[in-house]
RNA sequence: CGCGGGGUGGAGCAGCCAGGUAGCUCGUCGGGCUCAUAACCCGAAGGUCGCAGGUUCAAAUCCUGCCCCCGCAA
């Protein structure tokens, strides 16, 4: 007889683990968040985990409140051995953390006590770390601050995006729950506390963290732009007042000397941009709003940038 | 009915509001120039103007419906 569990997660990256889950144990019942409104028109859409929970013909719960103690009966009426929450998208208050036998289980994207919140992903490929990985850790009140069970690494490589390293780690997060799940709920796991001292943060993305600042290193602006792909998107302006918003989808960082204004465009054929330190960013593919994707090629035919001009001219004034 | 932009030779755009000659920057092909070049000069090919109706002597342009792409919104 396989142990009893519950499943908490919201969005893609959950439904992988979700699946191993469902593997390795007696799954009783999901929980994730309410059906919100998503895409043009605005409809509402139930999240992925919830598609995925239907599929299976399990219970799924959507509350709004947790603290309310009607979660806690409902999930208590499953009798979980363990939980497993994934990109759940809340914090678990203390009553439904000691409700499973065997505690609840978080499988983080990241190499704890490193990149501790909501982005990690994005933020580890910003900060130019060469690997990453995925933990999986005993939940306790603060934010991915419990006990590390197991931890799988992957290499990030120089073309890996946040879209790509997002798919690549949510398999792993899969694998992680299908090794190590079973071994924990055998007593074979020790838990390792987190060195707080090397902790480092990685706060949920805002839509304007993607806006280019081209005082940076032109390193440093390539990582978040393939970081921050494809949400929320790197991106700049093609006038002042937040006016022409052109989206960066590839870029290569140049070492250079030059030692024009952060933002100026320094020449179209490559399309480099003067960015810190003398460094310059070539602009690969971008996109203006309203339009589709184009190479720098097809921006320079179509007179979408002109030598000389400074970009965002608000946020590098 | 959430808001908004767009579909015009191979690419990117202008032309539409004030209907009447298919324009611009590139690319392609041919020729020239040059030590040379993604440079420059000359020439050429290539378009059912998203689709279907309607109005009109005449529609890329005005009206109606439909299809497709994209930005905001997470």
């Amino acid at each position: 007889m396989k142990p009893r569990s519950v499943f908490f997660g919201t969005p893609e990256f959950a439904v992988p683990i979700a699946q191993a889950t469902y593997e390795v144990t007696d799954l009783q019942a999901v929980v994730t968040q309410p059906d919100r409104p998503r895409g043009r028109g605005r409809e509402l859409q139930p999240p992925p985990v919830k598609v995925w929970a239907a599929e299976h013909g399990l219970p799924v719960y959507q509350p709004t409140k947790l603290r309310d103690g009607t979660l806690r009966e409902t999930l208590a009426a499953h009798r979980p051995d363990v939980a497993v929450v994934a990109a759940y998208g809340r914090i678990l208050p203390k009553d439904i953390l000691e409700l499973p036998a065997r505690g609840c289980l978080n499988v983080h994207a990241s190499i704890l006590p490193k990149y501790r919140g909501a982005a990690p992903i994005q933020w580890a490929i910003a900060e130019g770390e060469t690997k990453t990985g995925v933990t999986l850790m005993q939940m306790d009140e603060g934010l991915d601050t419990g006990d590390v069970l197991a931890v799988l690494e992957i290499p990030i490589g120089p073309e890996d995006t946040g879209g790509t390293m997002h798919d690549k780690l949510a398999a792993l997060g899969a694998e992680l729950v299908r090794t190590y799940l079973p071994l924990f709920l055998e007593g074979k796991l020790t838990p390792q506390k987190q060195d707080d001292a090397r902790a480092t943060l990685a706060p949920i993305l805002q839509k304007e963290d993607g806006r280019l600042d081209f005082r940076m290193p032109a390193e440093v602006l390539e990582r978040r732009v393939r970081g921050f792909s494809p949400w929320p998107g790197a991106f700049t302006y093609l006038r002042g007042d937040g006016e022409g918003l052109l989206k960066i989808h590839r870029a290569r960082a140049q070492a250079g000397t030059a030692s024009a204004r952060p933002g100026t465009v320094l020449s179209l054929q490559p399309l480099l941009v003067a960015a810190g330190e003398g460094s310059a960013l070539e602009i690969l593919e971008a996109q203006p709003e309203g339009r589709r994707r184009m190479t720098a090629e097809e921006l320079r035919a179509g007179r979408w940038l002109q030598e000389g001009a400074l970009l965002d001219p608000d946020r590098h004034a």
